[in-house]
DNA sequence: CTGTTAGCGCCTTCAA
DNA sequence: TTGAAGGCGCTAACAG
């Protein structure tokens, strides 16, 4: 392995001179400069981390630490990685247990805190994990992904109930006039927006509930559910739900002879890749992996690098973006 | 920051002392014992990570890349976090580009191994990213995950051909007696398994060709399949294919009146999420992702705790799982 | 512009 | 069973 003074001896400097050539801190001749260069490509030098962290005092490395498994994830942490490394940190990723993430996450914390990273984005929902995160913020960087806003801490989330509200006056605009909205158990974040457009739009307010929790319950909720609205009175014309319910829903109308878009138009949420494989493909909202990984990031190393540290938290909301295929 | 030292003045042992009861190596008293683990509790003692390193002149981190943003990618991401932690080893994770990943892992490695990695798993599939990893492996622990068999090289990899030779015979227990593989552009490894499950049972071989690449394109062209077959002569009664092309094939099938499965059966490949959500749920061969990331950092650590850094290349295949929805 | 000096926090001899 | 001394590789003062 070669070190710092290999090169010096190499190139006959100091250590320290060489140090600052490689670091293009202070005053370095060009000819010393390159003498320098020279020789660290001769002896395929790496600085050694674990002696800059431990000499700098700080280590760099951040982690993020997500509540679910979930596959959109996987291009937030890509998006976290990209920013990070072009700074010189790494980004580890670490998950929570599926069924057990409040618990699975006090236990994992220690652990990850014990590596002293020198920043946390944590990306979770519920109440127990958000209060820890108020915590942790005292004692290190600390940002949150979320669903909505949340108060004391900094945090990126998706504008969901502004989503909802652009594809309600998409349907408007194709001419839908009963919009029906489903009330999922995790949507109370988006019927806001359900509701202010149709008070915008001045329409009338169909709102769906639906219990279910798993994948496989939540698609044949949605299949009963198309079966019954087939045989309802006076039917919605459109509905905006998730993309598992969606997939559900087309199943139901495909079953029950009603041809969506023509009669009832479907517009889906988080545009899952199932979404564009769906019969018809779905019209759905997309979150915004990328720009959210990468705003809080943004957020993270504002807080790690400027002087900030106290500052009031900030909350950002990113845009969804309306992917229009097939199915409105 | 509470150092050792800290906790030497505050029991009035010596550093020394206290490094070792703390790691639990050597003599120390009980008593001794009973007064450092005290110590440490009360001023909230974490050992220095990089001091750590930088002293035993090795770090303690694995890193993944994985040649795509796949999303099936999370759960094997998991389970080699899971389970480089147990070990006390922290992951990070690492993509490259989408569209273009040799480049972009020439780009990424280097910085990635100015971290010094402790080892190295690659999740990849090109032949470029291959070679790369054959002359790492002479410098660090370097384990893949791959489409297949890869000479001169720790490998984890999936039994494609078992999975689809495994489906045959099930299609063939189900009744069905013409059955056809669709040849998509990255099934050259799946291929076999078809073609000695149709020897096996002197079942007629039915190759369906199929060359689009995205995933839109996939699904159209599917679609126009399952109409081409709804009007041929002697049309197959099952077909084993990828859940996308799988999807397709069941909005064609569903176009053109045909029934599935009565009177085709569909088993797609991969279990995507998408696959449960499909009209009807789609049978289809699961990756197995919890155990490949499993099993490749178990022979990750393998390499890097045991004396074997140096003997021969050991292959691992891990079995996919059939999982029986509907269309099959 | 360059060199000297003094550690960062920990662990590994070795001696007591 | 414990302590003293030295150094891992690097960087920040400070002095030339």
């Amino acid at each position: 392995m070669t070190t710092l003074k290999d090169i010096a001896r190499e190139t006959g400097l100091s250590m320290n001179t060489v140090s600052r050539a490689i670091r293009q801190s202070g005053y370095i001749s060009p000819r010393t400069a390159e003498r320098v260069r020279a020789a660290v490509e001769r002896l395929d030098y790496h600085p050694n981390r674990a002696a800059q962290d431990l000499r700098r005092r700080r280590s760099r490395q951040i982690m993020v630490i997500a509540e679910s498994h979930d596959s959109l994830h996987i291009e937030k942490l890509a998006a976290i990685r990209r920013y990070a490394a072009r700074r010189g940190y790494i980004m580890s990723a670490h998950f929570t247990s599926e069924d057990n993430p409040q618990d699975s996450f006090r236990a994992l914390l220690p652990d990850l805190l014990g590596q002293t990273p020198a920043g946390l984005i944590l990306i979770a929902t519920s109440e127990a994990v958000i209060d820890e995160a108020r915590a942790l913020r005292r004692k290190l960087p600390c940002v949150m992904v979320s669903f909505d806003r949340v108060p004391d801490i900094d945090c990126v989330y998706i504008d969901r109930a502004g989503g909802v509200r652009e594809a309600i006056h998409y349907l408007h605009r194709q001419g839908r006039r009963r919009i029906a909205f489903c009330d999922l158990p995790n949507t109370r974040n988006r019927k806001p927006g359900y509701l202010r457009a149709i008070s915008e739009l001045d329409l009338p307010e169909l709102i769906l509930p639906c219990t279910a929790q798993t994948l496989p319950e939540i698609r044949r909720e949605g299949e009963r559910l198309a079966r019954r609205l087939a045989t309802a009175d006076h039917p919605p014309d459109a509905i905006q739900t998730s993309d598992y319910m969606a997939a559900g829903l087309l199943a139901g109308f495909a079953a029950a002879g009603i041809r969506v878009p023509e009669e009832i138009a479907v517009v889906g949420f988080d545009d899952r890749e199932l979404a564009g494989m769906l019969n018809p493909p779905l019209t759905t909202l997309a979150q915004p992996n990328v720009e959210v990984g990468t705003a809080c990031a943004r957020m993270l190393f504002t807080r790690l690098e400027g002087k900030q540290r106290e500052e009031t938290p900030e909350n950002v909301a990113v845009p969804m973006r309306l992917v229009i295929r097939n199915s409105a």
